[in-house]
DNA sequence: TCTGGGGTCCTAGGACCC
DNA sequence: TCTGGGGTCCTAGGACCC
Protein backbone atom coordinates (compact mmCIF):
# COMPACT_ATOMS: atom_id res chain seq x y z
CA UNK A 1 0.00 0.00 0.00
CA UNK A 2 2.97 2.64 0.79
CA UNK A 3 4.86 1.48 -1.79
CA UNK A 4 1.56 1.83 -4.41
CA UNK A 5 0.78 5.23 -3.10
CA UNK A 6 4.47 6.54 -3.74
CA UNK A 7 3.72 5.10 -7.02
CA UNK A 8 0.99 6.39 -7.82
CA UNK A 9 1.72 10.11 -6.57
CA UNK A 10 4.72 9.79 -8.20
CA UNK A 11 3.12 9.11 -11.53
CA UNK A 12 0.76 12.08 -10.88
CA UNK A 13 3.70 14.35 -10.28
CA UNK A 14 5.83 13.16 -13.02
CA UNK A 15 2.93 12.27 -16.24
CA UNK A 16 -0.49 13.70 -17.08
CA UNK A 17 -2.78 12.90 -13.68
CA UNK A 18 -3.35 9.60 -13.69
CA UNK A 19 -7.61 9.47 -14.28
CA UNK A 20 -8.99 5.96 -13.77
CA UNK A 21 -11.54 5.07 -16.18
CA UNK A 22 -15.13 6.53 -14.97
CA UNK A 23 -18.60 5.32 -16.36
CA UNK A 24 -20.50 8.02 -15.84
CA UNK A 25 -24.93 7.93 -16.99
CA UNK A 26 -26.42 11.17 -17.48
CA UNK A 27 -30.82 9.88 -17.12
CA UNK A 28 -32.97 11.89 -18.29
CA UNK A 29 -36.93 10.95 -18.16
CA UNK A 30 -38.64 11.29 -21.10
CA UNK A 31 -41.60 14.15 -20.91
CA UNK A 32 -41.53 14.02 -17.83
CA UNK A 33 -44.79 16.35 -16.40
CA UNK A 34 -46.50 15.55 -19.35
CA UNK A 35 -45.96 11.36 -19.00
CA UNK A 36 -46.73 11.71 -15.19
CA UNK A 37 -49.93 13.31 -16.14
CA UNK A 38 -50.54 10.59 -18.88
CA UNK A 39 -50.78 8.07 -15.87
CA UNK A 40 -53.52 10.35 -14.33
CA UNK A 41 -55.50 10.97 -18.25
CA UNK A 42 -54.60 7.73 -20.12
CA UNK A 43 -57.27 8.48 -22.43
CA UNK A 44 -55.01 11.21 -23.83
CA UNK A 45 -52.48 9.21 -25.02
CA UNK A 46 -51.27 9.18 -28.52
CA UNK A 47 -52.59 12.48 -28.54
CA UNK A 48 -50.63 16.17 -28.34
CA UNK A 49 -50.40 17.20 -24.93
CA UNK A 50 -48.81 20.71 -23.06
CA UNK A 51 -48.19 21.94 -19.60
CA UNK A 52 -48.39 24.76 -18.62
CA UNK A 53 -49.99 27.82 -17.02
CA UNK A 54 -51.46 28.39 -13.72
CA UNK A 55 -50.88 26.14 -10.77
CA UNK A 56 -53.48 23.24 -10.57
CA UNK A 57 -56.29 24.51 -8.32
CA UNK A 58 -57.75 22.31 -5.11
CA UNK A 59 -60.42 20.82 -7.75
CA UNK A 60 -58.54 20.82 -10.43
CA UNK A 61 -60.12 20.27 -13.91
CA UNK A 62 -61.25 17.12 -12.97
CA UNK A 63 -65.27 17.10 -13.40
CA UNK A 64 -65.39 19.53 -16.00
CA UNK A 65 -64.24 19.14 -19.52
CA UNK A 66 -60.34 19.32 -20.59
CA UNK A 67 -59.52 22.55 -22.08
CA UNK A 68 -57.63 22.80 -24.78
CA UNK A 69 -55.05 25.84 -25.59
CA UNK A 70 -57.37 27.50 -27.96
CA UNK A 71 -59.67 28.88 -25.18
CA UNK A 72 -56.04 30.09 -23.33
CA UNK A 73 -55.54 33.64 -22.24
CA UNK A 74 -52.49 34.78 -20.06
CA UNK A 75 -48.74 34.82 -20.55
CA UNK A 76 -47.90 31.19 -19.32
CA UNK A 77 -45.52 29.30 -21.38
CA UNK A 78 -45.01 25.43 -22.06
CA UNK A 79 -43.23 23.59 -19.21
CA UNK A 80 -43.49 20.16 -21.05
CA UNK A 81 -44.92 18.99 -24.05
CA UNK A 82 -45.70 15.24 -25.30
CA UNK A 83 -44.15 14.22 -28.48
CA UNK A 84 -47.14 14.32 -30.41
CA UNK A 85 -47.74 17.73 -29.49
CA UNK A 86 -43.89 18.85 -30.18
CA UNK A 87 -43.96 17.14 -33.94
CA UNK A 88 -46.37 20.22 -34.02
CA UNK A 89 -44.12 22.18 -33.61
CA UNK A 90 -44.59 23.54 -29.91
CA UNK A 91 -41.95 23.23 -27.61
CA UNK A 92 -41.31 24.23 -23.41
CA UNK A 93 -40.49 28.12 -23.04
CA UNK A 94 -43.10 28.84 -26.10
CA UNK A 95 -45.78 31.34 -25.40
CA UNK A 96 -49.14 29.47 -24.56
CA UNK A 97 -50.73 31.63 -26.69
CA UNK A 98 -48.06 31.10 -29.67
CA UNK A 99 -48.26 27.64 -29.27
CA UNK A 100 -52.26 28.08 -29.41
CA UNK A 101 -51.43 28.94 -33.06
CA UNK A 102 -50.07 25.82 -34.00
CA UNK A 103 -51.85 23.57 -32.32
CA UNK A 104 -55.20 24.74 -31.05
CA UNK A 105 -56.51 21.34 -30.47
CA UNK A 106 -53.90 20.08 -28.12
CA UNK A 107 -55.24 19.99 -24.38
CA UNK A 108 -53.44 21.93 -22.04
CA UNK A 109 -53.11 20.43 -18.49
CA UNK A 110 -51.80 22.47 -15.55
CA UNK A 111 -48.51 21.83 -14.19
CA UNK A 112 -49.01 19.50 -10.32
CA UNK A 113 -45.67 20.27 -9.22
CA UNK A 114 -46.73 18.31 -6.17
CA UNK A 115 -47.03 15.14 -7.90
CA UNK A 116 -44.08 15.65 -10.34
CA UNK A 117 -42.09 15.88 -6.95
CA UNK A 118 -43.56 12.45 -6.34
CA UNK A 119 -42.72 10.63 -9.22
CA UNK A 120 -39.02 12.37 -8.91
CA UNK A 121 -38.80 10.92 -5.97
CA UNK A 122 -39.86 7.06 -6.76
CA UNK A 123 -37.66 7.17 -9.85
CA UNK A 124 -34.66 8.47 -8.06
CA UNK A 125 -35.32 5.83 -5.45
CA UNK A 126 -34.96 3.26 -7.28
CA UNK A 127 -32.32 4.21 -9.37
CA UNK A 128 -30.35 4.73 -5.71
CA UNK A 129 -31.39 0.95 -5.10
CA UNK A 130 -29.21 -0.06 -7.74
CA UNK A 131 -26.90 2.76 -7.91
CA UNK A 132 -26.30 5.03 -5.15
CA UNK A 133 -23.73 7.64 -6.63
CA UNK A 134 -26.80 10.00 -8.02
CA UNK A 135 -26.52 13.67 -8.60
CA UNK A 136 -30.00 15.70 -8.39
CA UNK A 137 -29.79 18.24 -11.36
CA UNK A 138 -33.60 18.86 -10.88
CA UNK A 139 -36.97 17.15 -10.86
CA UNK A 140 -36.34 14.90 -13.76
CA UNK A 141 -32.49 14.25 -14.54
CA UNK A 142 -29.97 12.81 -12.79
CA UNK A 143 -26.09 11.60 -13.13
CA UNK A 144 -24.82 8.63 -11.65
CA UNK A 145 -21.43 7.28 -11.02
CA UNK A 146 -21.49 3.73 -12.83
CA UNK A 147 -17.71 3.16 -12.11
CA UNK A 148 -17.31 1.01 -8.87
CA UNK A 149 -19.95 -1.29 -9.55
CA UNK A 150 -19.07 -2.12 -13.32
CA UNK A 151 -15.41 -2.48 -12.07
CA UNK A 152 -16.79 -4.45 -9.71
CA UNK A 153 -18.16 -6.97 -12.06
CA UNK A 154 -19.70 -10.57 -10.51
CA UNK A 155 -18.65 -13.57 -11.55
CA UNK A 156 -20.24 -14.40 -15.24
CA UNK A 157 -20.64 -10.93 -16.14
CA UNK A 158 -20.01 -9.29 -19.24
CA UNK A 159 -16.09 -8.97 -20.17
CA UNK A 160 -16.07 -5.33 -21.98
CA UNK A 161 -16.46 -2.94 -19.47
CA UNK A 162 -18.84 -0.79 -21.41
CA UNK A 163 -20.87 -4.18 -22.21
CA UNK A 164 -21.38 -4.43 -18.45
CA UNK A 165 -22.06 -0.63 -18.12
CA UNK A 166 -25.05 -1.07 -20.83
CA UNK A 167 -26.42 -3.70 -18.97
CA UNK A 168 -26.35 -1.59 -15.74
CA UNK A 169 -27.91 1.53 -17.64
CA UNK A 170 -30.80 -1.17 -19.03
CA UNK A 171 -31.64 -2.46 -14.98
CA UNK A 172 -31.75 1.02 -13.86
CA UNK A 173 -34.29 1.59 -16.75
CA UNK A 174 -36.02 -1.12 -15.60
CA UNK A 175 -36.21 -0.16 -12.15
CA UNK A 176 -37.43 3.25 -12.89
CA UNK A 177 -40.48 1.89 -14.88
CA UNK A 178 -41.61 -0.79 -12.59
CA UNK A 179 -41.18 2.17 -10.01
CA UNK A 180 -43.00 5.16 -11.86
CA UNK A 181 -44.53 2.97 -14.96
CA UNK A 182 -42.55 5.91 -16.78
CA UNK A 183 -39.81 5.75 -19.20
CA UNK A 184 -36.41 7.45 -19.56
CA UNK A 185 -33.40 7.74 -21.71
CA UNK A 186 -30.11 7.10 -20.38
CA UNK A 187 -26.49 7.75 -22.01
CA UNK A 188 -23.34 6.35 -20.88
CA UNK A 189 -19.71 7.64 -21.66
CA UNK A 190 -16.99 8.80 -19.56
CA UNK A 191 -18.03 11.91 -18.30
CA UNK A 192 -21.39 14.42 -17.13
CA UNK A 193 -21.03 16.45 -20.39
CA UNK A 194 -20.75 13.64 -23.07
CA UNK A 195 -23.26 11.49 -21.17
CA UNK A 196 -25.73 14.85 -20.71
CA UNK A 197 -25.26 14.88 -24.93
CA UNK A 198 -25.92 11.04 -25.34
CA UNK A 199 -29.11 10.77 -23.56
CA UNK A 200 -30.63 13.09 -25.72
CA UNK A 201 -29.43 11.40 -28.61
CA UNK A 202 -32.29 8.74 -28.81
CA UNK A 203 -35.12 9.77 -27.26
CA UNK A 204 -37.66 8.38 -26.06
CA UNK A 205 -36.64 5.45 -24.23
CA UNK A 206 -32.82 5.64 -25.75
CA UNK A 207 -29.93 3.54 -24.10
CA UNK A 208 -26.56 5.61 -25.50
CA UNK A 209 -23.07 4.39 -25.23
CA UNK A 210 -20.23 6.54 -25.98
CA UNK A 211 -17.01 6.04 -25.68
CA UNK A 212 -14.13 7.92 -26.13
CA UNK A 213 -13.17 6.88 -29.42
CA UNK A 214 -16.98 7.51 -30.35
CA UNK A 215 -16.47 11.57 -30.12
CA UNK A 216 -15.80 12.46 -33.89
CA UNK A 217 -18.58 10.32 -35.06
CA UNK A 218 -21.57 10.69 -32.60
CA UNK A 219 -20.54 13.93 -31.40
CA UNK A 220 -18.74 16.14 -33.73
CA UNK A 221 -21.71 15.96 -36.09
CA UNK A 222 -23.58 17.85 -33.86
CA UNK A 223 -24.86 21.59 -33.38
CA UNK A 224 -22.63 23.54 -30.80
CA UNK A 225 -26.19 24.00 -28.83
CA UNK A 226 -26.00 20.18 -27.48
CA UNK A 227 -23.46 21.21 -25.68
CA UNK A 228 -24.69 22.14 -22.32
CA UNK A 229 -23.54 25.54 -21.17
CA UNK A 230 -23.73 27.16 -24.80
CA UNK A 231 -26.95 28.48 -24.63
CA UNK A 232 -28.56 31.32 -27.18
CA UNK A 233 -26.21 33.95 -26.36
CA UNK A 234 -22.80 31.83 -27.11
CA UNK A 235 -24.62 29.96 -30.20
CA UNK A 236 -25.66 32.96 -31.83
CA UNK A 237 -21.90 34.41 -31.38
CA UNK A 238 -20.24 31.43 -32.70
CA UNK A 239 -22.26 31.25 -35.98
CA UNK A 240 -21.23 34.58 -36.87
CA UNK A 241 -17.62 33.21 -36.97
CA UNK A 242 -18.60 30.38 -39.12
CA UNK A 243 -18.75 27.70 -36.40
CA UNK A 244 -21.94 25.62 -35.83
CA UNK A 245 -21.23 22.49 -35.04
CA UNK A 246 -19.28 20.75 -32.17
CA UNK A 247 -16.78 19.48 -35.53
CA UNK A 248 -16.37 23.13 -36.17
CA UNK A 249 -15.49 23.78 -32.65
CA UNK A 250 -12.70 21.43 -32.23
CA UNK A 251 -11.52 22.34 -34.82
CA UNK A 252 -10.54 26.07 -34.37
CA UNK A 253 -8.11 27.73 -33.02
CA UNK A 254 -8.54 27.86 -29.17
CA UNK A 255 -6.99 31.13 -29.41
CA UNK A 256 -10.01 32.89 -31.60
CA UNK A 257 -12.37 31.16 -28.51
CA UNK A 258 -10.88 33.20 -26.17
CA UNK A 259 -10.44 36.23 -28.15
CA UNK A 260 -13.90 36.56 -28.08
CA UNK A 261 -15.19 34.72 -25.13
CA UNK A 262 -12.61 35.12 -22.55
CA UNK A 263 -9.54 32.96 -20.64
CA UNK A 264 -12.13 30.56 -19.25
CA UNK A 265 -15.24 30.19 -21.34
CA UNK A 266 -12.52 29.61 -24.52
CA UNK A 267 -10.85 27.09 -22.96
CA UNK A 268 -13.99 25.63 -21.89
CA UNK A 269 -15.37 25.44 -25.34
CA UNK A 270 -12.10 23.63 -26.80
CA UNK A 271 -12.59 21.29 -24.39
CA UNK A 272 -16.09 20.95 -24.38
CA UNK A 273 -15.71 20.26 -28.14
CA UNK A 274 -13.13 17.43 -27.38
CA UNK A 275 -15.42 15.87 -25.08
CA UNK A 276 -13.26 16.27 -21.87
CA UNK A 277 -14.72 17.13 -18.94
CA UNK A 278 -13.44 15.59 -15.25
CA UNK A 279 -15.99 16.92 -13.20
CA UNK A 280 -17.24 14.93 -10.66
CA UNK A 281 -20.60 13.01 -9.83
CA UNK A 282 -21.82 15.24 -6.94
CA UNK A 283 -24.22 13.32 -4.69
CA UNK A 284 -24.66 16.11 -2.06
CA UNK A 285 -24.64 19.82 -2.14
CA UNK A 286 -25.95 23.06 0.26
CA UNK A 287 -28.38 25.35 -1.46
CA UNK A 288 -27.02 28.61 -2.14
CA UNK A 289 -30.62 30.63 -2.15
CA UNK A 290 -33.78 30.47 -2.14
CA UNK A 291 -36.36 32.57 -3.66
CA UNK A 292 -39.81 33.33 -4.99
CA UNK A 293 -40.91 35.49 -7.45
CA UNK A 294 -44.26 36.24 -9.22
CA UNK A 295 -45.19 37.46 -12.75
CA UNK A 296 -48.59 39.54 -12.71
CA UNK A 297 -51.61 39.13 -14.69
CA UNK A 298 -51.60 42.69 -15.87
CA UNK A 299 -48.71 44.65 -15.40
CA UNK A 300 -48.91 46.87 -12.50
CA UNK A 301 -48.44 50.54 -12.12
CA UNK A 302 -46.24 51.95 -9.01
CA UNK A 303 -48.37 54.72 -8.11
CA UNK A 304 -51.77 53.53 -8.83
CA UNK A 305 -51.41 49.93 -8.01
CA UNK A 306 -48.92 50.70 -5.45
CA UNK A 307 -51.53 48.95 -2.33
CA UNK A 308 -51.54 45.54 -4.76
CA UNK A 309 -48.02 45.86 -5.10
CA UNK A 310 -47.25 45.81 -1.38
CA UNK A 311 -49.70 42.94 -1.18
CA UNK A 312 -47.83 41.02 -3.44
CA UNK A 313 -44.45 42.14 -1.50
CA UNK A 314 -45.36 40.98 1.48
CA UNK A 315 -46.58 37.44 0.48
CA UNK A 316 -43.78 36.61 -1.28
CA UNK A 317 -41.37 37.94 1.63
CA UNK A 318 -43.72 35.86 3.61
CA UNK A 319 -43.41 32.50 1.29
CA UNK A 320 -39.32 33.08 1.39
CA UNK A 321 -39.24 32.68 5.39
CA UNK A 322 -41.87 29.74 5.33
CA UNK A 323 -39.21 28.14 2.64
CA UNK A 324 -36.44 28.96 4.74
CA UNK A 325 -37.90 27.91 8.01
CA UNK A 326 -39.22 24.49 6.78
CA UNK A 327 -35.39 24.00 4.90
CA UNK A 328 -34.13 25.15 8.08
CA UNK A 329 -31.97 28.19 6.91
CA UNK A 330 -31.36 31.59 7.09
CA UNK A 331 -29.75 33.98 5.18
CA UNK A 332 -27.63 37.22 5.13
CA UNK A 333 -28.34 38.60 1.39
CA UNK A 334 -31.41 39.77 0.95
CA UNK A 335 -32.36 40.50 -2.64
CA UNK A 336 -35.33 42.21 -4.76
CA UNK A 337 -36.13 41.34 -8.46
CA UNK A 338 -38.31 43.70 -10.36
CA UNK A 339 -38.79 43.24 -14.13
CA UNK A 340 -40.02 46.18 -15.95
CA UNK A 341 -42.84 45.91 -18.85
CA UNK A 342 -40.28 45.87 -21.41
CA UNK A 343 -38.73 43.14 -20.10
CA UNK A 344 -35.75 44.75 -18.35
CA UNK A 345 -35.11 43.60 -15.01
CA UNK A 346 -32.81 44.57 -12.11
CA UNK A 347 -31.81 43.60 -9.45
CA UNK A 348 -30.69 44.89 -5.55
CA UNK A 349 -29.37 43.53 -2.63
CA UNK A 350 -28.05 44.24 0.44
CA UNK A 351 -26.18 42.05 3.34
CA UNK A 352 -27.34 42.23 7.14
CA UNK A 353 -25.01 41.80 10.56
CA UNK A 354 -26.75 38.42 11.08
CA UNK A 355 -28.55 35.87 8.91
CA UNK A 356 -32.40 35.85 9.33
CA UNK A 357 -35.38 33.39 8.40
CA UNK A 358 -37.83 36.21 9.53
CA UNK A 359 -40.73 37.44 7.60
CA UNK A 360 -40.72 40.96 9.13
CA UNK A 361 -36.64 41.43 8.34
CA UNK A 362 -36.66 40.10 5.00
CA UNK A 363 -39.36 42.80 4.11
CA UNK A 364 -37.70 45.54 5.76
CA UNK A 365 -34.30 44.71 3.91
CA UNK A 366 -36.26 44.21 0.49
CA UNK A 367 -37.94 46.97 1.31
CA UNK A 368 -34.84 49.08 1.79
CA UNK A 369 -33.54 47.40 -1.93
CA UNK A 370 -36.81 48.59 -3.39
CA UNK A 371 -35.94 52.47 -2.42
CA UNK A 372 -32.93 52.20 -4.68
CA UNK A 373 -34.93 51.18 -8.26
CA UNK A 374 -36.28 53.57 -10.18
CA UNK A 375 -39.96 52.91 -10.52
CA UNK A 376 -40.83 55.21 -13.39
CA UNK A 377 -42.60 52.56 -15.80
CA UNK A 378 -45.39 49.69 -15.23
CA UNK A 379 -43.74 46.18 -13.67
CA UNK A 380 -44.48 42.88 -14.70
CA UNK A 381 -42.68 40.60 -12.27
CA UNK A 382 -41.64 40.96 -8.52
CA UNK A 383 -39.10 38.69 -6.76
CA UNK A 384 -37.90 38.46 -3.49
CA UNK A 385 -34.32 35.77 -2.69
CA UNK A 386 -32.44 35.22 0.59
CA UNK A 387 -28.80 34.23 0.03
CA UNK A 388 -25.50 33.36 2.08
CA UNK A 389 -27.42 31.02 3.57
CA UNK A 390 -26.41 29.06 6.94
CA UNK A 391 -28.11 26.71 9.31
CA UNK A 392 -29.35 28.50 12.12
CA UNK A 393 -28.84 25.84 14.52
CA UNK A 394 -25.39 25.20 13.62
CA UNK A 395 -23.09 27.41 15.47
CA UNK A 396 -21.46 29.83 12.78
CA UNK A 397 -18.18 30.29 12.23
CA UNK A 398 -16.31 31.43 15.68
CA UNK A 399 -13.16 32.04 16.41
CA UNK A 400 -11.69 30.52 20.19
CA UNK A 401 -11.76 33.70 21.11
CA UNK A 402 -15.01 35.18 21.02
CA UNK A 403 -15.89 31.11 22.30
CA UNK A 404 -14.01 31.99 24.96
CA UNK A 405 -15.82 35.34 25.58
CA UNK A 406 -18.84 33.68 26.04
C1' DT B 1 -47.08 35.77 -30.22
C1' DC B 2 -44.03 38.53 -26.65
C1' DT B 3 -41.30 35.71 -23.14
C1' DG B 4 -42.80 31.19 -15.82
C1' DG B 5 -40.32 30.16 -11.66
C1' DG B 6 -36.49 28.27 -9.27
C1' DG B 7 -31.80 27.96 -9.28
C1' DT B 8 -26.12 28.27 -10.25
C1' DC B 9 -22.01 30.42 -11.74
C1' DC B 10 -19.17 34.15 -13.68
C1' DT B 11 -17.54 38.90 -14.42
C1' DA B 12 -16.37 43.41 -13.17
C1' DG B 13 -15.80 47.54 -10.52
C1' DG B 14 -15.26 49.74 -6.10
C1' DA B 15 -14.29 49.75 -1.08
C1' DC B 16 -11.22 48.57 2.23
C1' DC B 17 -7.23 46.45 4.34
C1' DC B 18 -2.40 44.99 4.55
C1' DT C 1 2.81 62.02 -0.24
C1' DC C 2 3.05 58.89 -4.06
C1' DT C 3 3.16 54.29 -6.02
C1' DG C 4 2.12 49.37 -6.38
C1' DG C 5 0.23 44.83 -5.57
C1' DG C 6 -2.72 41.29 -3.39
C1' DG C 7 -6.81 39.69 -1.01
C1' DT C 8 -11.58 39.86 0.32
C1' DC C 9 -16.16 41.55 0.52
C1' DC C 10 -20.03 43.80 -1.60
C1' DT C 11 -23.14 44.87 -5.40
C1' DA C 12 -25.25 44.56 -10.27
C1' DG C 13 -25.94 42.28 -14.27
C1' DG C 14 -26.08 38.51 -17.34
C1' DA C 15 -25.73 33.74 -19.28
C1' DC C 16 -27.30 29.42 -18.65
C1' DC C 17 -29.91 25.32 -16.93
C1' DC C 18 -34.18 22.50 -15.60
Amino acid sequence: MPAGGLLLRYSALVHEPLMPMRFIAHLDMDAFYASVELLRYPELRGTPVVIGGRRRTANGPAGGSLKTLRDYAGRGVITTATYEARALGVHSGMGLMKAAQLAPDAVLLPADFDEYRNYSRMFKDAVRAVAPEVEDRGIDEIYIDLSALVMAAPAGAALDPWERARELAARIQDVVFEATQLTCSIGVTPNKLLSKIASDLDKPSGLTIVREADVPARIWPLPVRKINGIGPKAGARLATLGIHTVYDLAHVDPALLVEHFGRSYGAWMHDAAHGRDARDVVTYSEPKSISRESTFDDDLHPVRDRARLTVIFTELCVRVAGDLQRKGYAGRKIGLKLRYDNFKTVTRDCTLDAPTQDAQAIRRAAGACLKRVPLDRRIRLLGVRVGALSRPGAAPPQSALTLAEV
